[in-house]
DNA sequence: GATCGCTATTATCGTTTGATAATAAGAGTA
DNA sequence: TACTCTTATTATCAAACGATAATAGCGATC
């Protein structure tokens, strides 16, 4: 007659359906991007949330579904993250402006990637095969997201502000750039002994960036 | 009594171990690439070559053993790829041929990560978490690729012809960049609708990165 | 053409997986 | 205190997993 409890001990703890779900969306984000949607097993995420598997059926419809929930919620976290920062409208936007915002947009990026590293894992893991997950996430939350960037870029680079890079190839590359030490930290930390979610890492990442891909913000103003 | 055999048929095909092997060993890499580790079933694996699932057991020890095998192999092609393209001793060398020697390495494994997309996705796909196969594949191939490449850009950053970043923020900067279109190929066609596995684009997304990365070569020779 | 070594094929094992049903128990209300 | 709604817990299912044993059949050698 030994104890069942999720980890610690035996106490059974009884949570509103706001709070059980959100600790079942965070161990979700964390386990999908370590593993992947098939390595990730619904016992180890309802045991990083100190829940039982079958609360995953119960406050969820499926392991699908709660990974589709999860993912609409880090790509909402992602919104606010650059919400105004590249103006919608660019007609009468002058460049200075519009490179500061740029420049702006890639920092917040960065920084959003060092800070949530499951969405790019997440994205990572999806995008190397087809599937109904991967066209239901690039319909409905990169896509937008992609539109949202790729005409600044071209006023960019038509005055020479921008690196001389394609809108399509530009967007992978930006986002490959900016988002591989934070996706593989694992790996960063035994390569390189250094940790990539500090501060100095992220900053120095986040100017270096900025230096190549805008090279006409810093050279003439 | 229907058919069982693997894919098109009833024959009995029997092939040399040799060649039993490297067809094993190259489906293993699409799998593995596609799904990850946990992701990728022996089963898919063993249909996708034509074969049945006990024959990985049979001519590997077990699927660790396979996926161990199949990154040997594809970091050896990775190794012949980019062979003597940076030399190993740099003093003395004069800075525009190291600078070229260092486009031609970039150049090259742009092609590389074109042409075998499965080695950058099965290291993205392992990164994510640490492992007893993460660490191998570091310690044993991104070690040595890692430390091939940093003295030569710390000289190119010494004399400004490189850009202004860090050597291990760089090296992931530069991998990132350079391989997540072939990683997430399926994704790029989605939401672009291009082929990123074209010359077009794998020639434009090498001349992009090698502006942006060494911005003194072209600038001030 | 009989023998022998090697590969192919089938069958099956014990685990783990996502999912569901059934029961237990906390918390608010009357 | 009794009732009721909601969440927690346990038990269990069918399917898929990696792995192994046992048998079948090809092909070279004598």
């Amino acid at each position: 007659m030994q104890s069942k409890a999720p980890t610690s001990g035996k106490v059974r703890l009884r949570r509103a359906r706001t709070d059980i779900r959100e600790a079942l969306l965070e161990s979700a984000l964390v386990e999908f991007g370590a593993k992947g949607f098939d390595g990730a097993s619904t016992r180890a995420i309802a045991r990083r949330a100190e829940a039982h598997q079958p609360q995953i059926n119960y406050h969820f419809e499926s392991k699908a579904a709660l990974w589709t929930a999860a993912v609409d919620y880090l790509f909402g976290l992602l919104r606010e993250a650059l919400q105004g920062v590249i103006p919608a409208e660019l007609t009468g936007v002058d460049v200075p402006r519009l490179a500061a915002a740029f420049a702006d947009a890639i920092r917040r990026f960065v920084r959003f990637a060092a800070e949530h590293p499951e969405l790019n894992q997440i994205m990572v893991h999806e995008g190397t095969a087809a599937s109904d997950r991967l066209t239901w996430m690039t319909q409905t939350h990169v896509k937008p997201f992609f539109d949202g960037i790729r005409p600044a870029w071209q006023v960019l680079r038509n005055v020479g502000v921008a690196a001389p890079i394609d809108n399509e190839i530009l967007y992978y590359v930006l986002v490959g750039a900016a988002s591989l030490p934070y996706v593989n930290a694992p790996e960063v930390r035994l390569l390189t002994g250094r940790d990539p979610s500090s501060p100095q890492w992220i900053e120095a990442h986040a100017d270096g960036l900025v230096a190549i891909l805008l090279p006409g913000l810093t050279a003439s103003p």
